[in-house]
RNA sequence: GGUGGGAUUCCCGAGUGGCCAAAGGGGGCAGACUGUAAAUCUGCUAGCUUCGCUUUCGGUGGUUCGAAUCCACCUCCCACCA
């Protein structure tokens, strides 16, 4: 068994779990922080794992641009070459399709891109995503698809998800080491007979997990709750639901009521680099601003994160104005140690049936 | 005491007669960031009754239709020479 449901929330579709995979358990509800480059950007492995972080994500895209196949291959996969002996989720680089669009070119059987780095041509499909990820060894392999734009017309979210669910069924057949788990990916924007066509299209293929694509990608917040709400009863309620790309604390809580299991975001990482550090019921503070110059007191009071429990706001905007790589550091640590208590706070609720209350917190 | 150089909007600094409320940095302020082309990017940064007007480029006076820019004197700073 796969997927282990713990507990179930008395209203709505919440629920606690436990997934079981190669390198490890992990608790879900979960906040994976994302790892692009087979690397959380600033934190080493060590400092991950006594933040809490269970499992990270890595990308199908950027690492076989960099340092490419061969090398991790040598390394015996991207588990050893990194350091990170925990579980790791990698995307399938789908989710480049709609980031790098300027660059790349759809085709029957996959995507042409030009590497954003020197423009190298290359060919990324399904059965090239699902093999650099069989060699990345990953734990989770995500479905190649395309992560369609917003806001698309009709047609084209019609016409780009045929193309994704033909690529996921070829993501499906293709072989995959024992341990690996496959998910599957739901598209359809924001049109709900496509949503739920995609849904069930899915579900009649015995993927290890379900994911929901194509969000947190401008549209409108309600919109993304509405999508859940139509996508999530068609997944198979015993297989684990994930959220790609979500989000802010609100969005994770709105999305644990609606049954997600397991969320990626690159908001800490990065707005922790751009200065931004999370408090309270997911505000964020400016740390660089001029008001913090003098203030000796943390990040949030009674964080019991390391940045907090040492250091002041003025050190750490300090640290940020002069371009010092520990301000970064030390935001990043807080934020990740924000979305990690969080998802604790999440379980609790779900377990003890204060999910309601977490939700009026954040709303 | 002599000679030369300099004083510019919060700071540094460009500008050497009209296209200058004045380049570019910095700082400050505000905003963005959601399966990471992001330790990144965007906007604002003299005042006002804001399609325009007023004050501003060390000080005072002058030349000119017009001056941050030219002239005279003054104040202060720097370099070198005594």
């Amino acid at each position: 068994m796969v997927f282990e449901i713990k507990a179930r929330s008395a209203e709505g579709r919440a629920r606690t779990g436990v997934l079981h995979t190669a390198h490890g358990d992990v608790e879900t509800p979960v906040f994976m922080p994302v790892g692009t480059r087979g690397t959380v950007k600033a934190m080493a492995p060590c400092e991950l794992e006594e933040l809490g972080a269970e499992i990270i994500l890595g990308n199908t895209y950027h690492l076989f641009l960099r340092p490419g196949m061969e090398i991790i291959g040598l390394a015996g996969g991207l588990h050893r070459f990194s350091g990170w002996p925990h579980p790791i989720l990698t995307d399938s680089g789908g989710f480049q399709v709609f980031s790098l669009a300027g660059l790349r070119k759809i085709e029957a059987d996959g995507v042409r891109f030009a590497s954003h780095i020197d423009g190298t041509r290359f060919f990324l499909g399904p059965v090239e995503s699902m093999r650099i990820q069989r060699t990345l060894g990953s734990d989770i392999v995500m479905a190649f698809d395309e992560c369609t734009p917003f806001p698309a017309p009709y047609e084209q979210a019609e016409k780009s998800l045929a193309v994704t669910t033909r690529w996921e069924t070829m993501s499906f057949e293709q072989e995959l080491d024992p341990g690996q788990l496959r998910f599957a990916i739901v598209q359809g924007s924001v049109y709900r007979d496509l949503r739920i066509a995609s849904a069930r299209a899915l579900a009649a293929i015995p993927f290890d997990g379900y994911a929901v694509g194509g969000l947190s990608v401008g549209e409108p917040e309600e919109q993304m709750f509405e999508c859940l709400d139509w996508v999530v009863p068609e997944l198979p309620e015993d297989k684990p639901h994930y959220l790609m790309g979500v989000g802010t604390p609100r969005q994770i809580v709105e999305g644990v009521a609606r049954g997600i299991d397991m969320f990626d975001c690159v908001m800490p990482t990065r707005l922790a680099r751009h200065g931004s550090a999370f408090v309270g019921a997911g505000r964020t503070i400016p740390i660089k601003a001029g008001r913090y110059a003098k203030d000796f007191t943390p990040i949030e009071e009674g964080c019991d994160c390391y940045a907090c429990r040492n250091f002041s706001k003025a050190y750490i905007r300090h640290l940020m104005n002069v371009g010092e790589i520990l301000g970064i550091r030390l935001v990043t640590i807080h934020n990740i140690h924000y979305f990690m208590r969080l998802m604790r706070r999440i379980r609790r609720a779900v377990a003890e049936g204060s999910l309601a209350e977490l939700r009026r917190e954040f709303a």
